[in-house]
DNA sequence: CAAGATTACTTGGACTTCCGACTATTTGCC
DNA sequence: GGCAAATAGTCGGAAGTCCAAGTAATCTTG
């Protein structure tokens, strides 16, 4: 039962004629939690053939870009922006399916590192094909619109304190 | 302790480093991820204080533009896009919080009337407009960078199937 | 060098969302 | 009419996320 009209659109109108305020901004926020949902739906689908989700899937994608194939978990959570639970939650999954294991840290006892098997370096490679196959769930959208969102939503994530302002001399990249 | 970087963009060039593909897509596609979480932290704070979060406000809104204050519940998740249970557990906590009444559809007796309360009309209300104040949590995107890509997104959900193209003459409206 | 503060990770619980299955009711059709 | 198919809603279970709290180890400071 797929609707005749775009629910978004009908909201907006309904906002205005209420008189209820930044209906644009209601508008945008509506709009991407519904390009979440849809993107996560899609991305999943792709994934579920590698016994992956997308959470599990940024993780080992994070570790096969490190030199050692390991990372502390905190770091992964740092990176991925989630908390430290999911992160355990995430590689208890991972580790389960034999794709990292969690090694002790050299130097620091309190810190664990997930390390990537060779089964896991296996199996992100052939994910990150196939989610590049199917454009991240994108489809739909034109490169313009793309490049356009990605562009916009920087401020938003930087307005969050994700990261500093540090446009074009980058004195302080990531090591 | 907050990123001297944009994890995104850092993502992005190990995407591109390691030939990995769809660079310009991971990036956007893991931007609205990113954005939604932003804004659902950011809207839940603001909400908490009307004893909200952002999908029972939702339901509460699309009850409060109906002509009688009340729908069934099916139609609720056709136009939230959620499914059928999470219709159910959203309508439970409103009722429990005496903001809406399940009343039994007066010819159907397998539909469920979702139906706002006066108490249910209020906090609405205040809600919205408290969510008015903050811009639906997007502080930090101009006006440009929100119509642009509330515009793009348009294109995602049409081909999502969330609604038919159906451009200029509106021959099939809303209900 | 010995508290006290900080950092790293895990556990338990609350919440939300979805899927599959189930009951009840209505609709479609021979 | 009467039986199969479709529709409406709910329940149980699996998953994922977060928060609060707890344990363990390290750092900081007087």
């Amino acid at each position: 039962m797929p609707l005749s009209f775009d629910p978004i659109a009908e909201a907006r109108r309904n906002w205005e004629a209420h008189g209820w305020g930044a209906a644009d901004q209601m508008s945008a926020a509506t709009s991407i939690t519904r390009a979440h949902q849809i993107l996560l739906q899609r991305i999943d689908a792709a994934l579920e053939p590698h016994g992956l989700v997308f959470s599990r899937f940024e993780a080992l994608a994070l570790l096969s870009f490190s030199r050692t194939g390991s990372l502390p978990l905190g770091k992964i959570g740092d990176r991925l922006q989630v908390h430290p639970t999911s992160v355990t939650n995430t590689i208890d999954r991972l580790e389960a399916d034999g794709l990292v294991a969690r090694v002790p840290h050299p130097t620091d006892r309190r810190t664990t590192l997930a390390q990537l098997t060779g089964a896991g370096r296996a199996v992100v490679t052939d994910a990150a094909a196939t989610l590049a196959d199917i454009g991240y769930g994108l489809d739909g959208m034109s490169d313009l619109d793309t490049s356009r969102t990605d562009t916009a939503l920087v401020a938003l994530r930087r307005a969050a304190g994700d990261f500093p302002r540090d446009p074009p001399g980058r004195t302080t990249g990531p090591h």
